[in-house]
DNA sequence: AAATAGTTTCCGGCACAACCGAAACACTTC
DNA sequence: GAAGTGTTTCGGTTGTGCCGGAAACTATTT
């Protein structure tokens, strides 16, 4: 299985990764952390600038805008961003507080536009922001809907807890999901970020196949057990809207 | 100078600007347009799975939302993002127009954030789009503050025509950076899109190095002699003030 | 069902390009 | 100006990317 998925390419892409997780750095910072000489990180360095992938700055190194550009090319592309179109805005005004619309990719919760209603709390979401799909509201709206052959090979890999109040055990998961499709709607009550409660409802095309999911997120103080099923009647009509749009387009 | 910049990482690379052009593919099509054998196109397809940025739902392969990650983490980072603040916001009100922040990158300029006023025109401007240096108000405003040395470099490799009123004289080219020295702003009468006016501040740090473009565009019909020099104002304002937040932070 | 065509995927041996040690080269700093 | 730190160049060896060919799928047609 992980036979050799050519060496050049994965290196490549572990010096972006470092890059961009500290910002930029220099050849032979790159080569301490990642443990390779500094004379092989430097090659890799100048054909990543070569390709314009990273731009060099007297000795700095950093990720070029060109990941933005593949980035919003293909969110551009994506039915589902069309498709959600102005529904985003409304359902911030609506709500006042946090809205994101996600998708599921590569085992992964990840966030594609973010829209701040007049009250929302500043969290650290930006587009392209990955989380594990059991500890949000939005990912179990997706995995409420996906094959149970799909669930439990994601529970196989392990329930990573991120906060103290993570859903860890499979069995609990499981009963939430069919929670999930009978009401429509999901939950998460600080389950990765304490303190923030989260209300996501899943977007699905006309095969009932998954889209992604659209997600209020506020905090717990200001949302008890009424409010929080007026947002979720929100959501829930945002969702829909936006299946009606990606069915008809 | 062109040796053998790892050949692996060059081909990568190339298999990802195709996706990004068309929105994803398959790998025999790949194969076809980029001239290479399918088995190879194949394994390079396997091994960027592997790292995460390209994702395959079906035998269709397309770059992952991780560009759009990546992307953000550096602009976030970009000092000239974070100066810019709520300038942007500001202009697009008082204007009413098409508000961009762009950086010079690779010869290019590059739009980095986008603000639309309440009269916007529509235009292809998303975060990561690039566009020539002469051809744009941003990028002469940034030329003009570069060394000369620089700009004869840039002219060398010839002044691409964009549309047929794009500056292509490499002396006009000049007289006009010297203009804009004395102004302080920089003006394009479609020189990129036809029928659009742009008008761009640069912004520049405590050293006078460039470190952006502050760029209003609006239809030709809508900005006549007085408008510009309003809109003139209001722009280099911007400019100055995101000049003071850089020094200060 | 069986046959056909068009893919994708697997395999493996050869050639050549990635790899990295070492040396040369830029820089600061003392 | 010597010593220290980091970058760049060089080149031989070795391991791996490369791609032709075949097998395994998938889809479509008869």
């Amino acid at each position: 299985m992980t036979n050799t998925p050519n060496r050049s390419v994965e290196r490549a892409f572990r010096i972006v990764d470092e890059l961009s997780e500290n910002g930029g750095g220099r050849a032979s910072e790159l080569a301490a952390r990642l443990e390779m000489p500094v004379s092989t990180v430097h090659d890799y360095l100048q054909a990543l600038v070569e390709t314009g992938y990273v731009t060099a700055e007297n000795k700095e190194y950093r990720t070029s805008t060109r990941f933005l550009e593949v980035g919003h090319r293909q969110r551009h592309r994506l039915e589902v961003v069309k498709a959600v179109r102005d529904e985003l805005a409304t359902v911030a005004d609506e709500t006042g507080e946090h809205v994101t619309l996600l998708i599921e990719e590569h085992d992964q919760a990840v966030i594609l536009a973010v829209q701040e209603g007049p009250d929302a709390i500043n969290l650290f979401a930006y587009p392209g922001a990955r989380m594990p799909l059991h500890a949000t509201a939005p990912g179990k709206a997706m995995l409420a809907h996906m094959t149970d052959g799909r669930v439990a090979e994601l529970v196989d890999q392990g329930l990573v807890e991120v906060t103290s109040r993570t859903v860890t055990d499979p069995d609990v998961l499981l009963e939430q999901l069919e929670t999930v499709r009978q009401r429509g709607y999901a939950v998460d009550e600080g389950e990765r970020i304490a303190g923030m409660v989260c209300i996501a409802a899943p977007v699905l095309d006309k095969r009932e196949q998954i889209q992604g999911a659209i997600c209020v997120c506020g905090p717990e103080s200001r949302l008890g057990e009424t409010r929080r099923e007026e947002i979720a009647d929100v959501v829930q009509r945002a969702a829909n809207v936006t299946q009606v749009n990606l069915d008809y387009v």
